[in-house]
DNA sequence: AAGAGAAGCAACCGCGCACCG
DNA sequence: TCGGTGCGCGGTTGCTTCTCT
């Protein structure tokens, strides 16, 4: 295909909008609205195509456009959507409001995809980037981890190997201003499960790369002043503790949280061990979300966790991030320990067998569609 | 100060899809 | 059902500006 058909009709400028043109435009629509695009030119005086025009009113002449830099909160929204949509910069651009694709798409063709591999990220996957022989290697252990994973759960477990967590699987969990924890679908952040107030989520975080994010919903990213007691709580089980020992893994955002600073939840590329004052590995990180106003990593009972203030916007990727140790023939285990405090009771559940691919449409009308009790 | 390369950005291109007659 | 048309999207180009030497 040529030029787009309007273009042939008579011969149309190119190129940059002079500011005569821009002024043509915007008081044309600003006059008649968004009609007919392929009418605008005649109507405006303009010797464009019109589908120029609606770009041009698009990426610059619309007036609720946000001009400037992006901060440093939309550059981490980006990413994390990037993470779950991919190109879609469409629909990226859907959650940014006065953000164009254009501009985010230039955004992350010129600034972020160079952030991230400096972070040692691959932009295009999120995951870490490896080099070729290491990939091959990965493969290999893989092979042989999977062999090694059913030796050791054929007494204990029944999770079969072909349920693993989809490592690209984002879980939204909002504080909503009903006080509860809902999850949401993290494409249209529509309001989907909710949760009983004190339930606790324990996730395993043996899954290599995935990232379980909890997020305050954009449209609504204040937290209510009535979110009371532990509401989220992820952490790794005790029972996979020796799997872990002698690993290498790392929280991207635990050096903020060592530091006992405010969580900085944006941050992709501080790699760093947990570890406890002591300088102990951190065996059974916990990522606790409540009130508390302070960040804090703690000790007891042998475990470590890390306690953040609930901000805006929480990704749980710095609840886990574990680099797999391929040394260890271990494949992840997705299995979370689900809590409910209020009735003191647990569960074992697992990720639904079929994640769907896109999850786009992807609604969520209770927790069971999610998991499935074990 | 000047030139080269990098970075940023606006605009175009090509394709797919929806709609309509 | 089919072809024409318009629209929207993602990829790409090329111009401008910035930075470095």
């Amino acid at each position: 295909m040529g030029r787009h058909s309007c273009c042939y009709k008579q011969k149309l400028r190119k190129g940059l909008w002079s500011p005569e043109e821009d002024e043509k435009l915007f008081n044309h629509i600003t006059k008649f609205g968004i009609g007919c695009w392929s009418s605008v030119p005649k109507q405006a005086g303009l010797q464009r195509c019109g589908k120029s025009c609606r770009l041009r009113w698009i990426n610059y002449l619309r007036p609720d456009l946000k001009r400037g830099t992006f901060s440093q909160q939309e550059e981490d929204l980006i990413i994390n959507l990037h993470h779950v949509l991919g190109n879609r910069w469409s629909q990226i651009a859907a959650k940014l409001p006065g953000r164009t694709d254009n501009e985010i798409k230039n955004f992350w063709n010129s600034s972020l995809k160079k952030k991230l591999k400096q972070r040692g990220i691959d932009p295009s996957t999120h995951k870490p980037l490896i080099s070729s022989s290491e990939e091959e290697e990965k493969i290999k252990l893989d092979e042989s981890s999977s062999r090694a994973k059913r030796l050791r759960n054929s007494s204990s477990s029944s999770i079969d190997d072909d349920v693993v967590l989809h490592h690209h699987q984002p879980m939204f969990l909002n504080n909503n201003n009903n006080n509860n924890i809902t999850i949401n679908n993290p494409c249209t952040y529509m309001n989907t499960a909710t949760l009983a107030n004190d339930l606790i989520i324990s996730k395993s975080i043996f899954d290599p790369f995935s990232v379980f994010e909890l997020q305050q919903n954009s449209a609504t990213a204040h937290i209510d002043p009535n979110f009371s007691s532990t509401s989220v709580v992820l952490h790794r089980t005790n029972s996979e503790q020796t799997q872990f020992e002698g690993s290498s893994w790392a929280f991207p955002s635990a050096a903020a949280a060592n530091a006992n600073a405010n969580f900085s939840v944006y941050d992709y590329g501080n790699v760093a061990e947990v570890s406890d004052n002591s300088g102990v590995m951190d065996k059974n990180p916990l990522l606790i979300l409540n009130e508390t106003g302070e960040s804090s990593m703690n000790s007891s009972n042998g475990s470590s966790f890390a306690e953040f203030a609930s901000s805006d916007h929480i990704m749980g990727n710095s609840a886990g991030f574990p680099i797999w140790d391929y040394s260890m023939n271990i494949k992840p285990e997705p299995v979370f320990q689900c809590s409910d405090q209020i009735n003191d009771t647990t569960m074992m559940i697992k990720p639904q067998q079929h994640y769907p691919e896109d999850y786009s449409n992807f609604g969520m009308n209770s927790l069971s569609d999610l998991f499935e009790e074990i």
